[in-house]
DNA sequence: TGAAGATATGTAATCGATTACATTTTCATA
DNA sequence: TATGAAAATGTAATCGATTACATATCTTCA
């Protein structure tokens, strides 16, 4: 396959000035840069991004981590940063954490080993004090799920203070008994929805029932339909969930259904990131809807200016509660 | 950052020593072995991919062509792949063209500037010129869909039989108005399966009713809800609808259930894809099961033996109607 | 016409690895 | 101890681009 001297050679000029054709400087006569163009077509000519790289000491693509693809709520935000990634000339590696510190440590190898220019780190189960490490040296936005006390920038939604918005609906319904099926507390948006829900509680001077918390380990239909089972065994039995993932509530939302309960006269039901599924059940799915694809833009922005070693700031972006049929009957 | 020189510095060796003991050949000594370690321990040293890319002309990165990466039947086989891909030191590159040239055009181009080693094409929009002409010096694997003379090795199922099965199923099940909705027939799996739902209906002496097939322009819960408007409104209406994806088949559901009609005593339906939303709706749906997973990693095999230089063949998988509540109630 | 300045082009170093080939060192054996 | 083979290491070319700097060519105007 030809490569930069062959075109050089081919069109009777030197290789510095075929670059300067592809690179599109305007040092070039107009005379000689027809030759050079004939020249690229007759020999079929496509320059090599391994050399060009090579010579900026760059990779031109960002890195995504993200624990499952499996959760819709990430495609959303990976066709944001996409967009804008193309836009710009990178391209993406999706990399699947699954949450596996191994895994994740092959990705971070690759930007370590300048396979990637950037990470927007979207996975809760990271390894804060790598990434931290890792930050010293390479860009990093956080997105989504961050670590407060990183110094990593990152983009999010007040987490908290949706939560409360989704309980105060159920709250103002009625309900006063609440179910919250939340993951692991070990990841600050549990922690940070859990919030939301015990202020909204204390708020409107209910009582919090230690039982109604449950927590799961992943965000699935299983760990939803596992955790409405328990629900539904309490002897004093909730009226309403709140679930931190649509997967969740519509795991949930199966399970009731399967016990013959109604949705939402005996157990509404509230869910989070509002997932394309979330309209498809039957009853629809209240739910907390988050800007992702925006979150996915302003993500890629943000990593890209930070390559270019320009400072950037946090964000938070704006989140919605979209009332359904799953709370509405 | 340090390099390779700094390290053959430090470890007072040459840095075909220190490539060699990266690249973990046996010709050298232990006591040399130990003093580049160590250098490299101290240096913080990481290999830079970039040189070694150009070096050995590769970019060890594999490209995923998929129409959209909303469809989860594409997320499964994508898991597959990328096993097999991590496993074998390779990394992917998911591209989303929204069955867009324009899109497909900028990955291809990944190809030709030898940014990427291969190509397994999930998309069936792909503009089949140009990867025939592609495949002519890159390494290429259709996986799904594929255009049949292409000589372009491919990975599949046998889509006539399992269109045939899902339609046979319904027939022996008592109907014999049956929709189907289909995707546009430009594209091959479209074509099978309409000839296995044709030779289902011929086989049992059911006459084809040209009404009762619908085509929509993307495999979407809309397009899904859109065709069963349409049906509803036939004057003889179907008692049974086939859809060629199981979003169609969720979306022909959610429009069911908004007519108050019953699944599947008014209205049976069977999906395709068996995608884990499949299990959630209510009723659950039944479906085919295609072996994405597997898909997946012996697509990524195949791609990577190519890549080698080997000669690969096509292989067609087996499917498996799974019955569920949507046909037996 | 010729000198200064502007414009166009070329030369060669560089990015960071790998590796063919050359050279040195080690070691067993005569 | 000398010798030759085997083992270890080094030298320098190479992959394919970009670009600082040097040089050549062209304009313009006194």
């Amino acid at each position: 396959m030809a490569n930069i001297q062959h075109v050089a050679r081919q069109a009777g000029v030197s290789v510095a000035t075929v670059s300067r054709v592809l690179n599109g400087q305007d040092t070039v006569s107009a005379k000689t840069r027809i030759k050079v163009e004939d020249a690229i077509k007759k020999l079929n000519y496509e320059p090599s991004m391994l050399g060009r790289n090579l010579r900026n000491s760059e990779s031109r693509i960002l890195l995504i981590l993200i624990p499952s693809i499996k959760n819709p709520f990430y495609l959303e935000v990976i066709k944001g940063i996409e967009n804008i990634a193309i836009s710009q000339n990178y391209n993406i590696l999706l990399c699947e954490t699954d949450s596996n510190p191994e895994r994740e440590n092959i990705y971070f190898d690759l930007v370590r080993k300048k396979m990637a220019d950037g990470i927007i780190s979207m996975d809760p189960a990271v390894n804060v004090e790598t990434l931290k490490k890792l930050a010293e040296n390479h860009a990093i936005i956080q997105c989504s799920e961050y670590a407060e006390d990183s110094g990593i920038p990152y983009i999010t939604i007040d987490n908290e203070e949706a939560s409360y918005l989704a309980v105060k609906h159920l709250i103002k319904l009625g309900h006063e008994k609440i179910a919250l099926v939340n993951s692991d507390e070990k990841y600050l948006y549990a922690r940070q929805r859990k919030l939301g829900y015990v202020r909204a509680l204390k708020e409107h001077g209910l009582s919090m029932n230690e039982q109604y918390i449950i927590h799961t380990e992943e965000l699935g239909f299983e760990q939803g339909q596992q955790a409405m089972k328990k629900i539904m065994q309490l002897a004093d039995r909730p009226t309403a969930v709140f679930a931190v993932s649509d997967l969740l509530a519509i795991g949930a939302l199966k399970e009731i259904n399967a016990n013959g309960l109604h949705v939402p006269n005996d157990m509404a039901v509230v869910g989070f990131d509002k997932i394309d599924f979330s309209n498809m059940t039957n009853p629809t799915l209240t739910t907390i809807a988050q800007p992702m694809y925006k979150m996915g833009t302003i993500a890629a922005k943000m990593l890209i200016n930070q390559i270019k070693g320009e400072h950037v700031d946090s964000i938070i972006l704006d989140h919605e509660l979209v009332i359904r049929e799953s709370t509405l009957g």
